[in-house]
RNA sequence: GCCGAAGUGGCGGAAUUGGUAGACGCGCUGGACUCAAAAUCCAGUCUGGCUCACACCAGGUGCCGGUUCGAGUCCGGCCUUCGGUACCA
């Protein structure tokens, strides 16, 4: 057993002790073992008093094995298990894999190898790495997503969603990544509009995409913040990006058009400032606008004043009429203007944009028997023909210029991605319609313009612009000339633009004088009287897009029916399972399409030729349910085990990166609370504490396989062992901080392994035939005994204290403390001794499991730590010093010291002070003006001359 | 731009409610052991001044100012770095 190194010329019998390194290779290997055999991490989980959910985000196993981040992860939170487990509580400690996702298949792209076979491969590597780590993972918990076990509950997920109503399809511009020739999310694309995957700039597309309804939960999501213990800094972000802002929505009337505007502002106080109106260009109503001011100069009356009302319903919801997708009133002045006027075809095509289409061939669509009953009066004709005068004059083609430039604006538009158009530094960009709003305070007509700036996916998708209260707005206004008029008086040493702060409202006519509260209040109880607006909460949260044009995930459980439509697949029918033969190099539409024995199926409703749904779910769904999955994997009649959920759940610690604060934590909140409402958990919220561990950075950079700058845990651990290498990320500085990676001072940890270790060498066997009681009088033990109690004493109670809360480091601090101290262990009767070296293991245990249960048993004792395991609490008469240092202070300076007894009282250390000859120097020939005392702390003496 | 966190020796980092700044570790310097090296052990190590030395004195926690007997810690104003976010009306 004994190891040597080196020459021959050491082996000494005496020197072999001395110099016999902590020989990790054969001891880490041999308590792993003993772990596995004697089953201690299996978790009884039918015991639920004293239940612990301690978890780690699962592995996403990206093609690389294990990395400095996930031990760092792991190691830690393992040791914080540990030690709960020491202190009697049924800890319960999974880990599983995040199996599908992009990496694989981008991976399988670039090789070739499937990526079934390259994500096996990979795991069974990495569970090698996970067991060398020593946690106390329950095995018989593992999980992996990209099994049809698994992958199963997210396809029922889905369907019950979709029973609700939560899962629809709509079309929407996704980003997209012409590289890997998929759908991102927004979260997805870097801020300087890239891919996070591949660094391709990212370009808008429309397609039809799979969505959950996230945004119904959004006030759930938001409150539930405040009954979690979580870091502030992630509540804050999910609680940005769920954006509430509460406000008014407002109506505004079109001038001499029916056509109302719907806008959103949490300003309503500011009503009257708003000088002009903007749509974004997406806006629904644009088009609208633009028709409507050519067809208004081509008929000065309403056509429909001229036919009878029942008539024009009745016209109006004739099929034939419907199909030709404009009003009756536009058709009727088509049919009109053809028939009467002099107009070319090509004209009346752009006026009416009848784009491809001969206007003659949309003439003839239209059923003449029925217009022919609606002769036009002669009086009116030349209303028309006046009217097209002025039209060919001048207007006509100024709208057409119009209508070009908007139609121009419109596809620059959606040729940017969201970040260029979103960009704060960018100018501001926009056209006027020509058309105008009324406001609706004032009933002063102001101009619609459209502009980037403003969002179709926020609000109502236009805005009232308050330039004197809106630093975009007034950008605006001060470069396209619009009026400016402020209705907060701001403050008298105010020098900027737009003022955003509160004052008294003026130009504002009833609000005037209102401080911006107020004048809030006011205006929306005289908006709802006038039933032209009413209070309206707005979130920033969008539903959850979740289908991914790709391969290597979920498939998404319906069926497409030409007859049906869509189909839900039966939960009987479940799973759909994944083909393995499938062309997964890009070809931009979903690689699933490829498999025609999978696309093809018949529609379980009618049994006519369907296909299959080719997407493929975001691994987020994956994700956002693992944690009940994990209390029984191999469940197979339902999700998960609702009884142990219903007892398990929440997780009690939850411990991952930062960069999942908003995604994966807010989704996972959302299933929770969905799957909540259908009955299948009891709780609200999936992680009732949670913490981040900071980022080690590389040179100042993130560790990346594309940096080619990861650091490999490996090259440690073979060197120095796990428990050194753990030891030595724990103690490299705070736990939610990271750094910057260096291996500078893991020479430091390893000594103090190895000097442990020879301390439990040099006492071997020393607890055979001891008996230790709980607690010993101080006055029973000599000078070197009672420091060694109180320091062990007191390092129990800062060590549990520092591993309670995380902070890792300043935990093996103070066992390197205690280490330190142990040199005069000497000088200590066997039985002190023994007291104080199973203390001493036992906290180590949480921190260096497999060198702890070595110490543990070199000790003599029989059963290992972990298989019995045992908490000492500390003595707390102990705890307190009977000598303390007082600091003495003249004015606030240091000048002396004096050890005292403990609690002296303020006379007895005025008497010390006032002896104390350095004190003296200062205070003499100087007035005694004040004089404080804290208790064991300090004595100051404020003099003056 | 906005939101958040952090700036302490040569380095990683400690410092209860404001109460002896620099715990613990790395590195470095000197010494012991050794033929020598490694390993290990012992001592020293914030900066400057003065001293043979012990001691003592002055300064010191990103910068400027304030509150206080006393500030790394509290307040006001900046600077830098790192995260998050990107016109959300």
């Amino acid at each position: 057993m004994p190891f040597i190194l080196g020459k021959f010329s050491f082996i000494f019998k005496e020197f072999r002790i001395k110099i016999m390194r902590y020989p990790f290779a054969e001891i880490e290997p041999k308590w792993r073992k003993f772990w596995e055999e004697k089953e201690i991490y299996k978790t009884d989980l039918s015991k639920t008093e004293n239940k612990l959910y301690s978890l780690v985000m699962f592995i996403y196993p990206s093609g690389a094995k294990l990395h400095i981040g996930h031990w760092y992860n792991y190691g830690p939170n393992d040791s914080w298990a540990r030690y709960k487990k020491l202190k009697g509580f049924n800890v319960f400690e999974p880990i599983g894999y995040d199996a599908f996702g992009l990496p694989a298949e981008n991976y399988a792209i670039k090789t070739g190898i499937h990526p079934y076979d390259s994500t096996i491969k990979n795991i069974e590597d990495i569970r090698v790495q996970l067991k060398n780590m020593g946690c106390m993972y329950d095995w018989d918990a593992e999980l992996m997503t990209c099994a049809p076990e698994y992958y199963k509950w997210n396809q029922w997920l889905f369907l019950q969603l979709y029973k609700k109503g939560f899962a629809y399809r709509k079309n929407a511009p996704v980003n997209w990544c012409p590289n890997d020739q998929t759908v991102l999310a927004n979260e997805q694309v870097q801020s300087d509009g890239t891919c996070e995957r591949c660094g391709t700039p990212v370009i808008q597309k429309n397609l039809t995409q799979w969505f959950f309804k996230i945004t119904d939960y959004a006030e759930e999501l938001l409150e539930g913040l405040d009954k979690i213990n979580w870091p502030e800094k992630t509540k804050l972000m999910q609680r940005n990006w769920i954006g509430k802002s509460e406000g008014a929505e407002v109506i505004f009337k079109t001038d001499g058009r029916d056509k109302d505007i719907k806008i959103f502002t949490t300003r309503p106080d500011t009503l009257f400032g708003a000088t002009y109106m903007v749509l974004a260009p997406e806006h629904p109503l644009v088009d609208k606008l633009i028709m409507d001011k050519i067809t208004r100069l081509l008929t000065s009356k309403k056509i429909s004043t001229k036919i009878p009302k029942n008539k024009l319903n009745e016209l109006s919801s004739d099929k034939t009429f419907k199909k030709l997708k404009k009003s009756f009133e536009e058709i009727y002045i088509i049919y009109l203007a053809y028939t009467y006027l002099p107009l070319t075809k090509k004209r009346l095509s752009i006026i009416f944009d009848l784009s491809g289409e001969s206007v003659r061939n949309y003439i003839n669509k239209i059923p003449k028997k029925l217009l022919l009953e609606l002769p036009p009066k002669p009086n009116y004709m030349q209303s028309i023909r006046n009217n097209w005068r002025e039209l060919d004059d001048y207007s006509y083609y100024d709208h057409l210029k119009i209508k070009d430039k908007i139609n121009g604006y419109k596809t620059e538009t959606q040729r940017k991605s969201e970040i260029d158009r979103t960009s704060t530094v960018k100018e501001k960009t926009g056209v006027n319609t020509g058309a105008f709003a009324i406001n609706p305070v004032n009933n002063k007509k102001i101009p619609i313009w459209i502009a980037d700036y403003v969002l179709m996916t926020y609000g109502t998708g236009a805005i009232m612009a308050v330039p004197g209260q809106d630093e975009r707005d007034w950008e605006f206004a001060e470069k396209f000339n619009l009026p400016i008029i402020r209705t907060v008086q701001p403050p008298e040493n105010f020098d900027g633009k737009a003022f955003l702060g509160d004052g008294p409202a003026i130009n504002s006519d009833f609000l005037n004088g209102l401080n911006v509260n107020d004048a809030k209040q006011k205006i929306i109880n005289w908006l709802e009287d006038k039933r032209i607006g009413k209070r309206k909460i707005n979130y920033r949260l969008r539903d959850w897009l979740i289908s991914r044009q790709r391969y290597w995930g979920t498939p998404i459980p319906i069926i497409h029916c030409p007859k049906c439509g869509e189909v839900p697949v039966e939960e009987k029918d479940l799973p759909v399972e994944l083909p393995y033969d499938v062309e997964f190099r890009p070809s931009g539409e979903s690689p699933l399409q490829s498999n025609k024995d999978f696309i093809n199926v018949k529609c379980p409703k009618c049994g006519a030729d369907a296909k299959r749904d080719a997407d493929t779910m975001d691994t987020f769904v994956d994700s956002a349910w693992y944690y009940f999955r994990y209390l029984n994997p191999e469940i197979n009649d339902t999700i998960f085990d609702k009884k142990l959920a219903d007892k398990w759940i929440p997780v009690d610690m939850y411990v991952g990166g930062a960069e999942h604060a908003v995604m994966h934590l807010l989704y996972a909140r959302f299933i929770h609370k969905f799957l909540r409402d259908i009955g299948q958990t009891n709780s609200d919220e999936p992680f009732t504490n949670l913490i981040h561990q900071g980022t080690i950075t590389n040179q100042g950079n993130k560790m990346s396989k594309s940096k080619n700058n990861v650091v490999n845990p490996d090259d440690f651990t073979d060197k120095y062992g796990s428990d050194v290498f753990r030891l030595y990320l724990m103690f490299m500085g705070p736990y939610d901080l990271g750094g910057d990676w260096s291996d500078k001072g893991i020479a430091g940890t390893d000594r103090f392994v190895q000097r442990t270790y020879e301390l439990f060498n040099k006492f071997n066997d020393a607890s055979k035939g001891t008996n230790t009681k709980s607690k010993y009088d101080l006055n029973s033990l000599n000078e070197n005994e009672k420091k060694l109690y109180r320091k062990v004493n007191q390092t129990i109670k800062k060590f549990g204290e520092e591993i309670e809360n995380f902070r890792f480091n300043t935990a093996i601090a103070s066992l390197m403390e205690l280490l330190n101290e142990n040199k005069s262990l000497d000088e200590c009767s066997n039985e002190i001794r023994v007291y104080i070296l199973e203390r001493f293991a036992v906290l180590l245990s949480a921190v260096a499991p497999h060198l702890a249960e070595e110490c543990w048993q070199l000790l003599g004792k029989d059963k290992s730590v972990f298989e019995n395991p045992v908490w000492y609490e500390e003595d707390v008469a102990a705890l307190i010093e009977d000598k303390v240092n007082i600091a003495v202070q003249i004015n606030g300076k240091l000048r002396s010291t004096i050890k005292l007894p403990v609690d002296a009282d303020q006379q007895t250390v005025k008497s010390a002070v006032f002896s104390d000859e350095k004190v003296l120097k200062y205070i003499n020939g100087n007035k005694v003006v004040k004089e404080i005392f804290v208790k064991n702390k300090i004595y100051n003496v404020v003099v003056s001359n």
